[in-house]
DNA sequence: CATGAATGAGCGTTCATTCAT
DNA sequence: TATGAATGAACGCTCATTCAT
């Protein structure tokens, strides 16, 4: 375990201003001095910290990467072949917009930075990546079943994510609990299908 | 039939430029100038014809969602309960990023807007319950058998969401026309459950 | 003759506003804003005619140098073998510091700059070569006699920058006619050694 | 002699590193921070033994000047007319480029701020007059001969400093051996010369 | 004595907006 | 209609100076 200085407490101290200035600002209006004021201390203390504004914010999106991964995966380790905590996961993807509107805030503010910032792309494409190959561990062996199953893990995850947009933008759009059921059902009626998705 | 006159005219080509600057340097970064440039005009010509940057911006949202809609609807319509034409919805929905990569562009630099702009997010919203609206027509009276179908049209539309943002971001995460073919089955078997996802 | 347009005069109103707050301010201390106040403008009008504070502040050294040299070489044209003439050139460059004060004052605080900027370095070196090669060419085949005449146009400049600075300094220091005729004798003497500098 | 105590070891530490400092950096880009860094000791403490940035910086000319006065005076003490120990001077004078680059490099970049700092002035002003004086002494009583030998002492030492900024800012420019060989000329030929410049 | 975290004024620069032409 | 020169507020960032430790 790492000491954890003074100086890195400062810094998580900035980091998470820099996150509720995003909450309440968005990320393409946010000002250093927003950061400043969130975080109750001076704009010229943060370049004591971080280098730059875009050192800052890719720190943010680091952080709040690691954080929300955390949440998500505590609750079903260790990572095995199981339809149990498959379901299990999906219920947590389901509760982010929920239990961490914050952090879906953060991602949908850097999503459209990273159409033409190289490093955000690759950070989310990394984060995308990671996630689906969660999922493809929970479904072990049966991947090997037929082609269509390759191609699940990656449905999951945009299912999640895209619901987890439309959630945070109208929280009355569907109830959470309704959809866990659904959502079950949904993968849970793709695996049951012994022909592996084979069009005949 | 409103007339289009030389106004008009204009002002979509601004609307074309603006939607152009935005692919090619992104929302946040975007100046006036960069506008001015890519429409061949001058800047202050661009105030004749929107009272702001903020307004312009929004007429490339809608205008943006307008063309895109349209792009989807029209070859399925009309619109009526039909498997077969909730498929071919899908195919559409899929080709989406490959087809309209402008589309994508420019809603994902929307997306980080729309959590602290007001405007921005009803906008959004009233497009993602127009397209759920859509899915719900093709699934008709069959919607009324059981609980779960109220959540399969905005699950449609999240996974449509969410793949095209992920192929936005990395155009090798899957092949376009076996993602069909996931996506086909993995709506057919939930429709086809007859339990209707009562979990017993 | 190239064409003077609008563009042309503001940007030299800019130059010349730059050197009156280099003179008033010194260089290191100038700021973009005393620029402006000096111009009567604001300050990001001066982005619209010079890229940046380097780019302007290069210009300025120039301007300076090509407006100096015209007015040191105006009256003694053309260029040719003559002592009469090197002595009116004498003339004029002991003049110099009397007549264009602002340009001396240029001058020195670029100086500091000169070490380590390698543009301005190159600048003045460049401003030092020409000076030189204009002495030799009034010095003429004379300097084929003896080694230590290719030293003589070096220490012309030397003399004449080095009492520049001096006076400039300290307008009391020495009388301006008084050193002419000393120079001139200085320079005479020099000349009239037959020996040719040879140490025997 | 007064007494050294660590105190004014610690204040002789920082002026040094300023004058490494300035030689590296420039004066204008000079930060306490890059001062600090050099002596190997925090910002705070330069400020319990300086006032402040400006104070610190005149110590530094002023130890500069000291100190090569220093070096150029010690080889030709004592001082008393004698033409062999002008030339010896005048060598010193011509070498001082060479073996103290810093001291030319402080000189140079205070000179941009003479101009609008009356303290530096009339310390760099001091300077001239002191030098100047030197010159003087060892000319002697050959100075009542006539008029132009007042002006002689001025031309040496504009001619040492004008050659060494020359030299300074590049170092091809000359050959100091043979600069040295034409600076004797110069001055000899000068001397030399009965009729003292009496213009008839 | 000594540190370096912290401040905040001021820097160079950008850009939405206006308006004389 | 159409231009683009001009404005000035606001940005990201630096740095002399202070002060709790």
């Amino acid at each position: 375990m790492p000491k954890v200085g003074m100086e890195d407490i400062r810094k998580g101290q900035v980091i998470e201003a820099a996150i509720n200035a995003i909450v309440s600002k968005g990320l393409s209006n946010l000002s250093m001095k927003d950061i400043a004021a969130h975080a109750g201390v001076s704009t010229g203390i943060i370049y004591h910290y971080y280098e730059s504004k875009e050192d800052l914010l890719m720190q943010v999106l680091k952080a709040s990467f690691r954080q929300s991964h955390e949440k998500v995966m505590e609750t079903v380790e260790p990572i095995e072949p199981s339809l149990e905590k498959l379901l299990k996961h999906l219920e947590n993807i389901n509760l982010v917009p929920k239990d961490n509107p914050e952090y879906m805030a953060v991602f949908l503010n850097y999503l459209g930075e990273a159409n033409h910032n190289p490093k955000i792309r690759d950070m989310i494409n990394k984060l995308f990546k990671n996630l689906t190959n969660y999922i493809g561990q929970y479904l072990g062996d049966v991947s090997t079943d037929g082609q269509p199953l390759k191609n699940l893990p990656i449905m999951i995850i945009a299912l999640g994510f895209g619901l987890g947009i439309m959630w945070t933008l109208n929280d009355q759009l569907y109830d959470i609990n309704e959809m866990d059921q659904s959502l079950k059902k949904l993968i849970t009626n793709y695996l049951a299908d012994k022909n592996g998705g084979k069009s005949e």
